[in-house]
DNA sequence: ATCCGGGTGTTACAATTGTTCATGTCTTGA
DNA sequence: TCAAGACATGAACAATTGTAACACCCGGAT
């Protein structure tokens, strides 16, 4: 039924009001009945076009920070920020992927929404995402880091690696015993022998989800930016010119280090939003990533500083 | 840039205000330039659906006069009756088709319609579409049969065969020549040899295109109504039982008769208006054609007489 | 019997989109 | 140089679409 409706909408060019007199329905019916068609996928729309959003923000990024690759997408519009910069993301991703990959995905909440928002152009099932850290302890609305590799690896039907380890060590002890346990071990090295890496870019200012996620108090956070930490990928924190930076607090930490992280040849981060703009222009002036993504506004923002 | 404006448009969810502010454009460009974009094929907006419009419809017809095919479509609204037509001919059509098929097309202004609006499936290279009848004398708007041929194997990437020979002759012995022309018997055994005809339906009354084409009078087309005729096929007219009807006027034209168009297996006529019923359905019930294309509404008429 | 929960119909209103029209601008050709 | 035509522009209006609120009904569970 969905399909008729729709084919009388979008092919026909019938009102909402003709459909509704013509099915004996009422009006606000057929609205709902496309609604629903559009979001159940019933009707797809496709631009049929390759021409980058904002090309030359994307060319400026590129040069000014000698990154690989730069896409930028359009200003967050009242609360979708999040959901914007999924879509540029998902739309990199898909151009970066290829058959038999290995791809790292890290933790972040963009992270997440990149991996519910991609509509892959083709399939790959060879291609395999492995998670570059553990699972956060507390942590009630899941991006974990095995979940997001799962997101992935279902839209393109792909494979996924689960990493079963706590990304926190209550101790020095504790986190000895996990780096030197054999699966670890594996699993790490096999994350950091991956032909690209996704990941997010977290600020320390108040508020900062890797605060919240790292079980943080307020004077962990002003330790670490009197430190001089702008920033956090992985939970692993730099400062302004990405050299790492560690407290007793964050050195529990079981993911790979910066200088580790930095094996993987491509190094794509998602981040944007005025408050990461300190730890963002850190990680690309420190070499931390090859490319970015992010909006049109924090572009603004990076070029201008 | 159209591109761009789209993608904002149907991907991001922005308003066209919205756009326009992002662009320093004025609200009603970007209208404009999304509107073109649709119509440059820029933005495909696909249904994925293939119930048919109208089942019962198209069941009931099917049953009633033993067709092997009906697609009926939504009743035309304003003075879209010719597009919508249309677009429910394309269909069908798409459905038809296959590879290496050869297809015969007879003149109307409904086919001309649905020559332009076919948006192929899948391109048919190894298809011919080959004209069933001579070119008209003074017609200004073009649809003329090789015309439409040509644009069906446009569409589908195909061939065409063009027919160079007028379909009214002023005498009999010019018929007579044109008759025994190689090239012109040649070209109607081709056509009659094809896998499907697609044909329009005429009517006989007062402003049907055909007496327009055919340079009839009122004294003629009177004088065909006497006789029975109650609509034509590629300029062939028949009774209320599909029997074919000559006058002195309609002997002298140059293309099948109706018992050599049965020679093609399936034979498919676009026709609907409440004006035409009565020649559609003398045309089903002399089993004229197999398969038709109309609307809802002239489908209701069909069905109920 | 009663109480949800989900779907439906209705209305009213808000937001968005489409169209028209008067005007302005830029070419083209005499 | 100027008129004529083609075309772009922006304001104003009209139509369509989206959304919310609310009453209602119906089947199933309590």
């Amino acid at each position: 039924m969905l399909g008729r409706i729709a084919k009388l909408y979008y092919e026909y060019n019938y009102t909402h009001q003709q459909i509704a007199d013509l099915l004996g329905w009422n009006r606000v019916k057929v609205t709902r009945a496309l609604a629903e068609a559009k979001q159940r996928g019933i009707v797809r729309i496709t631009v049929l076009s390759d021409e980058p959003l904002f090309v030359d923000e994307e060319q400026a990024l590129c040069q000014r920070f000698g990154l690989a690759h730069a896409w930028v997408g359009p200003p967050a519009i009242g609360d979708r920020a999040l959901q914007t910069l999924a879509m540029i993301g998902a739309t990199a991703v898909d151009q970066l992927i290829s058959g038999g990959m290995q791809i790292a995905v890290g933790v972040s909440d963009t992270l997440a929404a990149i991996a519910n928002a991609v509509r892959p152009s083709e399939m790959h099932p060879s291609t395999t995402f492995v998670p570059l850290q553990g699972t956060d302890p507390g942590l009630v609305t899941p991006p974990t880091p095995s979940n997001i590799a799962a997101a992935f690896a279902a839209a393109y039907g792909g494979r996924a690696h689960a990493l079963a380890a706590p990304v926190f060590s209550g101790s020095a002890e504790m986190l000895q015993v996990l780096k030197w346990d054999p699966n670890v071990r594996k699993a790490f090295n096999t994350a950091l022998s991956s032909d690209i890496a996704l990941v997010g870019i977290g600020g320390t200012t108040d508020g900062s989800s890797i605060i919240l996620r790292a079980d943080l108090t307020d004077e962990d956070a002003e330790e670490l930016r009197r430190a001089g930490a702008v920033g956090d990928i992985n939970a692993r924190f730099f400062d302004a010119h990405g050299r790492p930076v560690e407290t007793d607090r964050t050195a529990l930490v079981l993911c790979p280090a910066l200088d580790e992280f930095r094996q993987i040849p491509v190094r794509v981060a998602a981040a944007a939003g005025a408050p990461k703009v300190a730890a963002i222009r850190a990680a690309l002036n420190g070499g931390l990533v090859t490319s970015l993504i992010t909006d049109e506004p924090t572009a603004r923002l990076l070029l201008e500083g």
